[in-house]
DNA sequence: CTACAATCTCAAGCTCACTTGAGGTCAAGA
DNA sequence: TCTTGACCTCAAGTGAGCTTGAGATTGTAG
């Protein structure tokens, strides 16, 4: 009687690709609910997978762990996802995506300016613009998805 | 005889909005190469307000410290900049633009895809790709601009 | 039953981009 | 000249997202 619907971390980690200790640090930060065995160790569900799947996704546009935690948080706890639950969450993420496409092209469109005048000089230039930098792009470690703007003055 | 053409540090962060801590801190790891006075203080010449702000306008872009370096280092080290130089760099960003722009549109097609599916399953979802992750958008503090993609198996 | 891989917990370490603090020096105005 | 604020260096701390290591336990194949 293989328990063959539950993964041992190790299936869930050559599964996903990820690390098992990266696994175990995501249960800590809330983004998985782990059972566990008789003898303490973490058992997952199949549907984990498509959990850390998504993970990874949300990773790739920048989301910090916590940002997708909320998101998953929208996902129901007993029962395994159905693919509306997912299509649902899917289509939060291409909110965020096309936020995300729409900053960069503004900020594009005016580099475009820029090119020509060479500026780049303090407030007259355009992408000089803290709100917009913070807005359109979580990137450094410290301000990741408008967190708080890097102390503008 | 102010020498009005070159600015103390502090002068520096305030016309760049960035902190005086900062500022020693892109000089330390390349970004700058500050003059000193007789005592020793850093100065700075008016073309490095320019430079900072290209600075801070690039890590908008979510390129790393080392990747700004390298841009920088195209421009002249003894002149001033000209405006064809700063056009040059220009272009070169907007270059790295158009590749997540491109990206990151590759992304939500590929999310329209799974809307209807809600697969998010591995390997079967489009998304699930790290080729196209890592390429797509420098995000957590582990792999920014492609530093290197997060150990896939 | 035994061996050995897989798992466990807990603490500490790492990178990036800085900030904070201690303890001391420089420079400009009164 | 004196004072005060800006500046200096160097070391250590911060937070995100993990990894690494030690030392102990579990689970399964032979």
């Amino acid at each position: 009687m293989h328990a063959d619907d539950v993964l041992p971390i190790g299936t869930l980690a050559r599964r996903t690709g990820l690390s098992v200790s990266a696994i175990r640090y995501y249960e800590e930060r809330g983004l998985l609910t782990g059972l566990r065995s008789a003898g303490g160790q973490r058992r997952f569900r199949r549907s984990d997978i498509r959990r850390l799947s998504f993970v990874r996704i949300a990773q790739g546009l920048g989301l910090s762990i916590e940002g997708i935690a909320e998101i998953l948080a929208g996902l129901p706890q007993g029962r395994t996802p159905t693919a509306e639950d997912w299509g649902r969450i899917s289509r939060d993420i291409r909110t965020v995506l096309d936020a995300r496409i729409a900053a960069l092209e503004r900020t594009r469109d005016k580099l475009d300016g820029c090119i020509g005048c060479g500026c780049l000089s303090l407030k007259t230039c355009a992408l000089y613009n803290p709100g917009d930098r913070a807005a359109g792009f979580g990137a450094g470690p410290r301000w990741v998805m408008g967190d708080r703007p890097p102390s503008a003055d």
